[in-house]
DNA sequence: GTATGTTTAAAACACTTGTTTGAATTGACC
DNA sequence: GGTCAATTCAAACAAGTGTTTTAAACATAC
């Protein structure tokens, strides 16, 4: 029942939202855990290994609500939309904001640094011991449009991933800018509102053929195509 | 004429991209470039400022390539979509690469680097030196889509550069992953085609009435076979 | 050639990093 | 109360960090 592990873990929590994770030091850990530096050596082996069990947490409370977001949408309606299965990331993420201050910002920190590291340990790590959850997930999202094959899939999934992560990891600085510009306040759950028909139209657009796309586009008609000048 | 500043600019350059920022330390740089350890502060300051000069590097060449391609399309044509808009991206972007070793790549760091700050401190210093430029690329933007307003274009143009960034900074790990994958090497100019078309739609699509995407959805559609597949 | 300002060189500096050590403390169980 | 393992603690460790210093080498002008 030693309180210890959970303090260093939710001070961990706390400044890497803040610094990063290379920025932040185990001395600035275990001062604002208010426990002793080798503590954390002692509970979690190494720096490393104590990054990996914060993402460890996050990832679990995440994917157990994304599983439930799941269930639910799949309960109630048997025709699958890239939007509907696109906002049962809503809820889980918006749920990991308001669990811990900047939660979902911690988070995609950490998926992002675990898709960034060229060696993959993380992105590893994250694969294995979730990987039915994730399946499910991008399982949903084909289901959602099926006229795409794998490849053009891995990528859109990975664009989206950019989107998410990037505005959701930065989104304090974002917020700070927007705030400032529009003389407005701005929640993480708006961010997400907007990321998701953003993503949605994105990931349902027909590639092959982008005229199709710029019909149904309100904005004006360009009969004249300047598009299409895709230098190989 | 003195070459040591640029042997210091281009170890820089090529240690960033493989390690990040604070994982490479002067050291290294000096220890690749084959000069002295102090000439990094003899000629930048400090390793700061070394940075925003390798920054600042890859900025120029990116608004100047930039600057030319949004000539060409305003000059060819007056009516603006879009996909037009952002195919002035590309050049700009596979010219980078060519020129040095992942040169799209770090210059992607570098740029998240600027946004991830809380401080703000790269950014600011980006937007007052390449302020015009910048802003003539949004405002074609806004052009595109004038439907927009303003707080809604903010968002949309940082969830797209989220895209860019994330895809671009860690392409090479993307790279191996989709490599293993699908057995089948992929260019970054390959990715950043497949990138253009899905940010086209994404930026484009109707937010107020999102049905009206819907509609114009060619998935679940039997008359439209395997798509997206775009390879140019 | 000397003088002047610029560039390079090796070494040391002051400091922070993650990690380890070995003794002190705690807390439970017999 | 004594035993033993688990935990905490202060201190030190070795390695690496960016930066500064001081002297030497260089180039260029007078």
């Amino acid at each position: 029942m030693s309180t210890t592990k959970d303090k260093i873990l939710n001070a961990a929590e706390r400044l890497f939202a803040d610094h990063g994770f290379s920025e932040t030091s185990l001395r600035m850990i275990t001062a604002s855990a208010e426990v002793n530096l080798a503590s954390v050596n002692y509970h979690f082996g190494s720096k490393k290994t104590l990054i990996q069990a914060v993402f460890d947490r996050f990832m679990g409370r995440f994917t157990n609500e994304l599983s439930v977001e799941m269930d639910r949408l799949t309960a109630i309606s048997d025709v699958l939309t890239v939007r509907s299965v696109l906002e049962t990331l809503v809820r889980p993420l918006t749920l990991l904001e308001q669990l811990r201050p900047h939660g979902a910002g911690v988070f995609m920190n950490l998926l992002g640094r675990a898709y960034a590291e060229t060696q993959g340990h993380m992105r590893r790590f994250a694969l294995e011991h979730y990987s039915d959850v994730l399946h499910r997930f991008t399982d949903l999202l084909h289901k959602a449009s099926p006229h795409l094959h794998q490849q053009e899939m891995f990528w859109r999934l990975h664009f989206m991933l950019g989107s998410f992560i990037f505005t959701l990891a930065g989104h304090r600085a974002l917020k700070e800018i927007s705030e400032s510009d529009f003389k407005q306040t701005v929640s993480i759950e708006q961010i997400i509102n907007r990321l998701v028909p953003f993503m949605s139209a994105a990931f349902s657009h027909d590639a092959v053929n982008q005229d199709n796309i710029a019909d149904c586009n309100l904005q004006n008609k360009p009969t004249t195509q300047s598009a299409g000048d895709v230098r190989s």
